[in-house]
DNA sequence: GACCGATTCAAACGATTGTTTGACTCTCTT
DNA sequence: AAGAGAGTCAAACAATCGTTTGAATCGGTC
């Protein structure tokens, strides 16, 4: 895994997409490898079969994010003042709404990637990165108590989970939520919006 | 639809069970109807197709649950001083909870399940059920509306929406999440307890 | 030009998928 | 006793799955 070639990225950027719209199972390495232009050997090659090329598609964004939440995270710990609630739940949720801006195209399309990936369960964190999400879990954690003055460390891991679980869903375009509200919701996708509104919900539901 | 035979509901548990563990895609009907002890085509002559069963299970659910929401909230509408936010999250999320722990067997398995269908939206609701669904959510946010004061609609949805993920994330062990947490969360799968987590958090979410 | 490792490719692998078929067994009705 | 209809069953259907193979192709080194 030392250099990514141009045709690593390409089944990556394909499995990605797909991976978003249909979920890991429905999609096949034939329809991966088609969008990509490749080969249909070409997973098993560069990634040696389909459940590692999951994980590589996680772990390339997984790493960058972890890094600027971290860094959010020790920035407001290193203040004199205590941090508030908001201001942690920021730290931890906006880099992954800075990631999906970022890409110019089909941000919906890594925002639902993400999403998925939470619900299916599918993707075991590797190695490599589970110590990174071991020490972000931490540090909100800690987060969380410095800025709610009586939460337990099983509460505070408690609201990370669910903080993580609103974000995930509001990422997620849900048809049948539209039926459901007979179209009296429809989020307009802005995201910027749409982040204020999961900030609200989280910000609250920690405070309690 | 008339009658449900032995078999059906054979498979439809078993359907309920696999689902639950393994998602939508990832079971088989040999896999279903192995478990049920019933023939392979059984699927096919009982509900015309792998698609049509999994709607099945939902349905099986979906109705007294949303009836219970609902005669919960109109008891909650019909009082003369407007419901506390608690009082209306509750009257949604319990019949829910309620559901899980009736089953004697398997609760974390229907919960599961039910996780599962929200996030895979493998789910298109039946066209028997939506409309219950509809007037469910209407009904909700109303009482969302009743209780905090300056909600607009699109924001009540929003958090119902956001209600219902809370929940589903609570129901849906997650063991990539017990690696993060280093072992300090594992929640010991009382459900009364882990439900009061979800209502605290709901709660404050809502207040905002 | 000859060799090399790395990459791509068409083709085939065996296994499994959802679905269909046609015969077979029951349980009633007449 | 004959017939009808519902349910079950083994077997086969075509299609697709992830993976493997061995030859073809490429760029760079001796």
């Amino acid at each position: 895994m030392e250099q990514t070639t141009e045709t690593q990225s390409r089944l990556l950027d394909a499995a990605e997409v797909l991976f978003a719209e249909r979920g890991f199972e429905a999609v096949s390495l034939r329809d991966i490898t088609a969008q990509a232009e490749a080969n249909v050997a070409a997973v098993n090659y560069h990634f040696g079969g389909k459940e590692n090329l999951i994980n590589a598609v996680m772990g390339r964004h997984a790493m960058p994010i972890n890094l600027e939440r971290i860094k959010r995270l020790d920035a407001l710990m290193a203040r004199e003042e205590d941090p508030t609630v908001r201001e942690v739940v920021d730290a931890f949720l906006r880099p992954l709404l800075d990631r999906i801006l970022e890409k110019e195209t089909s941000q919906q399309l890594f925002a639902k990637f993400m999403a998925r990936m939470l619900g299916e369960g599918a993707c075991r964190l590797p190695d490599e990165v589970l110590p990174q999400f071991q020490e972000m879990a931490r540090k909100v954690v800690a987060g969380f108590q410095a800025a709610v003055p009586d939460l337990n460390e099983q509460q505070a891991y408690f609201r990370l989970k669910f903080c993580f679980a609103v974000m995930a869903d509001a990422m997620m375009r849900d048809e049948a939520f539209e039926q459901i509200s007979e179209g009296r919701f429809h989020a307009g996708w802005n995201w910027n919006q749409v982040f204020e509104e999961v900030l609200d919900f989280c910000e609250g539901g920690l405070k309690k």
